[in-house]
DNA sequence: AAACACGGAA
DNA sequence: TCAAATCCGTGTTT
C-alpha cells in the first residue's frame, strides 16, 4: 500500500514529492491538478497548494472531496487534519459568491451569496464598498454592470473568487464556415482540440470566458478559429508580435470562408478595423509619451465584438488587463502554453480573462504522437582556475555572466555536434559575444537581431532544406515564428531563470519527427555557479509538464561525451 | 510608396 | 538582478 505513496503532505500546504519513488509519476499527475511546482531539486520536488491552484481546479469541476481523496492516496504519512479542512474551505469559496444579471436591460448586476456573513465581509472591504451598492436583501446586493471587472478583481484580491454568471452580449453576427479541403478532405479538429473548444463553450454551449492551456505545436490557432466558427460573430484577436498577426490572418483566410476583405490587421504598419481584426498587444499599450493616454485601447469598442481572443495570455501586459476589466460582457478566450507569468499576475488572468477551462499536459500529447519525444540533458561544466578566481571576486550580476560565458562550453558544443551528425541543430544563447565566438569555432552562421529580415529568412530556408545543418541563434529565436523546427537544441546560456523562455526553446523541438520521433535538448551550465541555480528555475515549468533532465557532469574542462 | 534608420518603451 | 529583442512612430532617403 504505502509503496505507492510518494509524497509528504505538510500543514503549510506544501507537498514534497520523492523523485525516485515508484509512485512518482502517478503522484505528479494528481498534484498537477490542484498544486503548483515551486522547487525541483534532484531528490524531492516541492509543490504548493495555493488558493489560485485550488480555484482553477474547482472551475474545472474538481470537488474538495476528490482533491482530498487524491491527496490521501499519495500521502505517505497521511494528510494533516487541519489541512484537509483548509482545502475544503478554500475550494468551497469558489461559488459562494455569484454574479448574476439584474433586470432585463443589462445595466445592473446582483452579487449573491449563500452566506450572509461572507457578503457582509466583502462589502466591507474598502475597494469593494466604494462601488455603488444597493443592498436588496441579506443575501443580495445590486451594482452597476460597468463595475463587473473591477469587482471581480477586488474580490479575488480579497480571497473570494466570484462565479460570474452574468452572461454575455451577443456582438455583431458574422457568417463563416470551415473551408472544405481538397476533394472532400474535410478539415477535422484533433480530438483534444475538439475537447478544448467544448470546454470553452461550457455545458450550455453558449460560450463564455476562460483560458485553454496547450503546449506549443498543439495547434492553438486552430482552436481559436474553431471557437470563432462556433460563435459566428465579429472578433478581435490580440497577439504578441506582427509575425503572429500575419499567421492568424493567413489561417483565418485559408481555413475559413472569411474573405480577406473581412479580416483586418491593426498594427504599426496598417490600422484596419474589419469584422475580424488582429492586433498586437504592443499597439494597444503604445503611448505618445509617458503620461499620455493609451490611444489605441479604443479598438476594444470600435466594433461590436462578440468574442475577443487573447493569444499567449502569459504575455498580456497590465494596461490590457485594465481595458479588459471594462468589457466583461464580451466573450473572452485566452490561449497559452503556460499560466505561469513572470510578473505574478496569474490572479488577474483568472478574474478578468477567466478560469482555466482546459489543460493538456505536454507529455500526454507526446504519448499520443502529436509532438516529438524530447530527451533533456543538463551538462555541468567546470570553470578553469583562472575563470574560477575571477568568478569568486566578481559582483553578483557579473558572476552570472562570467559563468554563462564559460569558454569551456565551446568544446562541449563541438562534442555534441560530433555526436549528432544529423541536420537541424540549433545552438541558442543569450550573449552576442559568446554566440559570435562559438559560431566562428564551429563554422556555423549566427543569426541575431542585427541581421536584416531578408538574410534571416534566407538562412531559415536553407536550414529547413538541410543545407545549413547548424544555426547559432540569439534571442531572435524566442520570437521567430518562421524559424523551422529542429531535432537538437543546445542551450549555451539563458536569461535569469525565465521558465517561459525554456518552454519556448524546447517548443522548437516538438514538431513530430520522422523515424523514432526523438529530439534532444541540452542545456550547458557552469558547475557550482549562479548559473546552476537559475537553470533550476528555468527548468521548473518543464518538469511540471513531466520532462526530466538527466544531469551529466564533465570532469575536465576538455572531455569527450 | 517603400525601404531604412533612430529613439523610446516595456 | 541582465542583455537583447521587438514594436511603434517619426523622419529621411530612394
Amino acid at each position: 500500500m504505502n509503496d505507492l505513496k510518494a509524497c509528504i503532505v505538510q500543514r503549510d500546504r506544501t507537498v514534497l514529492l520523492e523523485c525516485g519513488h515508484p509512485g512518482f509519476e502517478a503522484a505528479r499527475e494528481k498534484l498537477n491538478r490542484f498544486a503548483e511546482l515551486i522547487k525541483s531539486p534532484a531528490t524531492f520536488h516541492t509543490y504548493r497548494i495555493t488558493p489560485l491552484s485550488l480555484w482553477n481546479a474547482a472551475a474545472l469541476g474538481y470537488t474538495s472531496n476528490e482533491i482530498a481523496d487524491d491527496l490521501s492516496s499519495i500521502a505517505k504519512w497521511g494528510v494533516p487534519a487541519g489541512l484537509q479542512q483548509e482545502i475544503g474551505e478554500l475550494v468551497s469559496r469558489y461559488g459562494k459568491l455569484k454574479l448574476q444579471r439584474y433586470g432585463d436591460n443589462g445595466e445592473a448586476l446582483v452579487l449573491e451569496s449563500t452566506d450572509r456573513m461572507i457578503l457582509d465581509e466583502v462589502l466591507a472591504v474598502p475597494a469593494v464598498a466604494s462601488l455603488q451598492w444597493t443592498r436588496l436583501s441579506p443575501l443580495e446586493a445590486k451594482l452597476h454592470a460597468a463595475a463587473r471587472g473591477r469587482l471581480k478583481q477586488e474580490l479575488m484580491r480579497h480571497g473570494y473568487p466570484v462565479l460570474d454568471l452574468a452572461g454575455y452580449h451577443e456582438g455583431q453576427s458574422l457568417r463563416l464556415e470551415w473551408n472544405s479541403g481538397i476533394e472532400g478532405q474535410e478539415f477535422a479538429l484533433r480530438s483534444y482540440q475538439e475537447d478544448a473548444v467544448e470546454a470553452f463553450e461550457g455545458v450550455t454551449g453558449s460560450g463564455g470566458s476562460g483560458v485553454l492551456v496547450l503546449p506549443c505545436g498543439a495547434g492553438k490557432t486552430v482552436i481559436g478559429l474553431a471557437a470563432l466558427e462556433r460563435q459566428q460573430c465579429e472578433c478581435l484577436i490580440l497577439t504578441s508580435n506582427t509575425t503572429s498577426v500575419e499567421q492568424w490572418i493567413q489561417e483565418l483566410t485559408n481555413k475559413t470562408t472569411l474573405k480577406s476583405s473581412e479580416v483586418g490587421q491593426y498594427t504599426g504598419q496598417k490600422k484596419e478595423v474589419k469584422p475580424v481584426t488582429v492586433a498586437t498587444y504592443q499597439i494597444l499599450t503604445h503611448r505618445r509619451s509617458k503620461n499620455d493616454e493609451f490611444e489605441h485601447m479604443k479598438l476594444f469598442n470600435e466594433r461590436n465584438w462578440g468574442l475577443i481572443i487573447y493569444d499567449e495570455v502569459h504575455l498580456l501586459p497590465a494596461p490590457v488587463f485594465r481595458a479588459t476589466a471594462d468589457i466583461q460582457a464580451t466573450r473572452r478566450l485566452g490561449l497559452t502554453a503556460t499560466l505561469v507569468r513572470e510578473d505574478g499576475c496569474e490572479q488577474d488572468v483568472f478574474s478578468l480573462i477567466g478560469p482555466k477551462r482546459y489543460e493538456m499536459a505536454w507529455k500526454e500529447l507526446e504519448a499520443d504522437g502529436w509532438i516529438a519525444k524530447v530527451d533533456c540533458c543538463e551538462i555541468r561544466i567546470p570553470m578553469d582556475s583562472d575563470l574560477r578566481e575571477k568568478y569568486i571576486y566578481a559582483e553578483g550580476k557579473e558572476k552570472f555572466r562570467l559563468a554563462a560565458e564559460n569558454p569551456a562550453k565551446t568544446r562541449i558544443v563541438m562534442d555534441l555536434l560530433n555526436k549528432h551528425q544529423s541536420a537541424g541543430i540549433l545552438v541558442i544563447g543569450q550573449y552576442l559575444d559568446q554566440l559570435q565566438a562559438i559560431a566562428e569555432a564551429i563554422g556555423a552562421p549566427l543569426i541575431s537581431g542585427k541581421m536584416p529580415q531578408q538574410q534571416r529568412t534566407a538562412l531559415y530556408a536553407s536550414f529547413k532544406r538541410g543545407e545549413t545543418p547548424v544555426l547559432v541563434v540569439s534571442k531572435v529565436a524566442n520570437f521567430a515564428v518562421d524559424l523551422p523546427d529542429a531535432s537538437v537544441a543546445i542551450e549555451i546560456s539563458g536569461s535569469f531563470g525565465s521558465r517561459q523562455e525554456e518552454a519556448q526553446r524546447l517548443g522548437r523541438l516538438l514538431r513530430p519527427k520522422s523515424g523514432d520521433n526523438q529530439a534532444y535538448f541540452y542545456t550547458l551550465v557552469s558547475e557550482s555557479s549562479k548559473e546552476e541555480e537559475f537553470a533550476v528555475r528555468r527548468q521548473m515549468f518543464l518538469i511540471e509538464q513531466g520532462y526530466e533532465y538527466t544531469i551529466h557532469s564533465v570532469k575536465e574542462a576538455r572531455s569527450g561525451t
